[in-house]
DNA sequence: GTGGTCTAGACCACA
DNA sequence: GTGGTCTAGACCACT
């Protein structure tokens, strides 16, 4: 067995940023802000920040324009992009993971449905999960 | 923001136990490896694993016989027990991330009846999903 | 026949702290000492310090504030349960050494009310103490 | 703070054959098994079987016959003066604990009374008891 | 053999 | 500073 080790900083600030993304608290077309700025509000180093920008770039989510900083690219479905990117992420790590429970999909289904108000059974999950899922 | 560190060793080698209770490859009165055992097979230190019983033990999941070992506690309903507490805090895990996102129960559940075949999404999102999640 | 063994010393330390909130010195909210300084007025080693703080965070007596220290549970009733909780516990284990010696309810209440003076008898007793009832 | 240790082991067995004499498993004028037999049965070494006889003669509670063995002295109140002294000394025991948590003698007397039914109680207890009291 | 405990000393994350 | 975790190696009691 392997032990899971935590993801690079750096991809964490990554995904921080797409779920803002996402989820519409940041834009397309938005200026992000600088890699000092970046480092000081996620308390990261600045070469790290830098590193977040390059690979955001790389996934083409963000671009750089020298000397004037880094901007969401202006892509009117980047939002849905970056939405259906993670949900797409977290279900098909939800399906592996009860998959390797042995249950298939029908049960799945029926299963989540049990859960009819996210609300309470996320916030009655919290106390427990440390116990259950080791994070 | 809070980075995610890694859950300790001796919780993910509880949690790997307690999936192989849940999915039927260790079955409740079975005896578990002796801790020198678990250590090697697991390569951790004697006395990490040493932890990793007394936890199973507290969550009554497991019983040590002094000089005998350690065993999977007798309950016929263990299996089912695991199963649900695991498939419980996945779902709820699931279920948060996706809130996260903005999407609710109805959405969830449309967009997990689109994934028909969880074979192949598992495949092809392996791949992707380092730079998804960050795990 | 089995032996006595001593209690584990970090069972030990952890009874004491108990009986330190229910005798009152202690009070819920109220700071603990560090680990390590637990550690250095208990002359053990700063592990079985923390191992004594895990203990009393499982059984819900203290809580732990990453970073700032652990502190006793602030529920106002704590006192009274560890008060009843170690009462029970004395009483219990009297009762199981005079039923052994063959004392029914009724003698023991006889027996308890000829102790009139406790002062007295508790010194005269404490001499006597190991060669009667060993540890 | 100092730890507890345990008691020495001829100390252990000393007390086990007072309470065999306390509770009448073991009458006066009875013969006691050889120092041989003795370590036998207790699995204990054959000295510290000595040393039990040793100490039980000098309480005057078994005596030595050379040659003969050791016997329980044959003395008709010697049941009862064991049965004193070993309930004293619980009893001066719990009564100190329960004065070392606050409790007045009124008040132990009327704890005590709610235990109507020890048989009940103890059971409960046992389970419990490694958390309440560390032996 | 088994698990339980303790020590020693180390590194990490949080504040 | 705080507690949390891990390793290394030791001793003990029980079978």
């Amino acid at each position: 067995m392997q032990f899971d080790a935590s993801a690079p900083i750096y991809q964490q600030v990554v995904t921080a940023i797409k779920k803002e993304i996402a989820s519409g608290t940041i834009h397309p077309g938005d200026k992000l802000p600088s890699c000092r700025d970046l480092a000081v509000s996620y308390r990261i180093n600045p070469n790290t920040a830098a590193r977040v920008y390059q690979v955001l770039e790389a996934q083409e989510v963000a671009e750089t324009r020298r000397g004037m900083g880094t901007y969401v690219r202006d892509d009117p479905q980047l939002k849905d992009t970056m939405l259906r990117e993670m949900a797409d992420g977290y279900t098909a790590q939800y399906i592996r993971e009860m998959k390797g429970l042995g249950f298939d999909r029908e049960e799945l289904l029926k299963i989540l449905a049990e859960w009819s108000d996210p609300e309470e059974q996320t916030k009655e999950d919290a106390g427990n999960r440390k116990e259950k899922t080791d994070a």
